[in-house]
DNA sequence: ATTATCTATAGATCTATAGATAATGC
DNA sequence: ATTATCTATAGATCTATAGATAATGC
């Protein structure tokens, strides 16, 4: 299980406390308060040292954007890996937000940290928004998108997702699928693309999430 | 000054404290780590005494949530009162989208709570969120808008509009402009109208906020 | 010998309340 | 006489650090 990267035991060990440290954050910025957890909270519910917390983070928020920084980051190298194999730009860019919208169902604490402090990610270098501005040009290069100024396309799909993640929170399994297929035929109607065809995109079966084979 | 509807002067004080402790909250909300001010600090913002804040607000999140809900409901009696006398749905929508999303240049604390605290509030049961679902829903009657579920529509709308104005803190006038009649623009389409009509009623002129006269 | 973790604690908050003061009602 | 405001403070946090302990490197 050792990573081979890392060089020896030592910083093994360290490596092991840090997660600890925002595999804990991750599971109190799900929480309703969580922001508000003091840092006694965090050590404990890593099952670390109060002190060993400076070893690796010199404030809360240092920590908490980092523990978001992974839960975005680790949704987004998936969404690369399911949508890898659509040849239609405008389908990688329906099932990113399908798939993002359906996070309650499949990856609940990713959905509730967005929820919670997903406003603030919006325009984060790093996580979500690089890639759906990424999947936006592309689709607006292959002629499938209309779109004016593609940041202003950003915020309208990144706005719309986050808030129909918040909308959900609570909702029926068939209420989520229906709403994210309906979010995703939004989306494409807004970068110009016909009722009929926009509705057909967002219903194209979406890619699973079984491994892939090697 | 006095407002009649007080009975005496003894309720007016209250009222007086009441709105300073609401004022000052509004003023922390629209500052960044305004959340995190103490009551402290909040009474010496009201000029008020530390122990007059109990006699109004049990917890910091009652007062904050009053202090939002007053920003809130306060853009919402403007939108109302500008948008009075457009016959269009759309246009009220259109309008209604492009006053918010410029919010920064006519009402910059109220953007600024939006933009810190707005994704809270995106299905509150008071403020914008049920203007824009009625306007919505006119829209649809009226049968200038194809929208599947109201309430994703609403999500969307919400949502594009909160990240707008998120996206355009420190942006030019200009662009705040041009911004505004995009996403307005997008929002159309979204809900089924043609692109060139969409631009049309994103653009036609603004009623002003100059004071009507009875 | 070095490095990270852990425990214990000092000092700085911050909240909530009690009691005094000031303003108004009648 | 009543009611709201204000001042002062007790008690409960919470953060940041210092020093002890444990684990690993060489």
């Amino acid at each position: 299980m050792a990573d081979a990267v890392v060089t020896n035991r030592l910083d093994r060990r360290k490596a092991r406390t840090r997660a600890a440290l925002v595999t804990a954050a991750r599971a109190l910025l799900a929480r309703d308060g969580g922001v508000d957890a003091s840092i006694q909270e965090i050590t404990e519910l890593a099952d670390v040292g109060f002190g060993s917390f400076y070893n690796h983070f010199q404030t809360k928020t240092e920590l908490f954007e980092a523990a978001v920084a992974e839960a975005l980051e680790e949704h987004g190298a998936l969404l690369d890996r399911l949508t890898a194999d659509l040849d239609d730009p405008a389908e990688v860019f329906a099932a990113s937000v399908r798939l993002t919208v359906r996070l309650q169902k499949t990856h609940p604490q990713i959905a509730r940290i967005m929820a919670n402090t997903g406003q603030q990610y919006l325009g984060a270098p790093s996580g979500l928004a690089p890639r759906a501005l990424r999947d936006i040009e592309a689709g607006a290069k292959a002629g499938r998108f209309d779109v004016g100024d593609a940041a202003v396309a950003l915020a309208c799909t990144g706005g719309s997702v986050l808030a129909a993640v918040h909308l959900l929170e609570g909702a029926s399994s068939a209420k989520v699928d229906r709403t994210a297929d309906e979010v995703a035929t939004n989306l494409l109607r807004m970068f110009g693309m016909p009722t009929t065809e926009a509705r057909a995109v967002a219903r194209r079966p979406l890619p699973g999430t079984s491994r892939r084979r090697t």
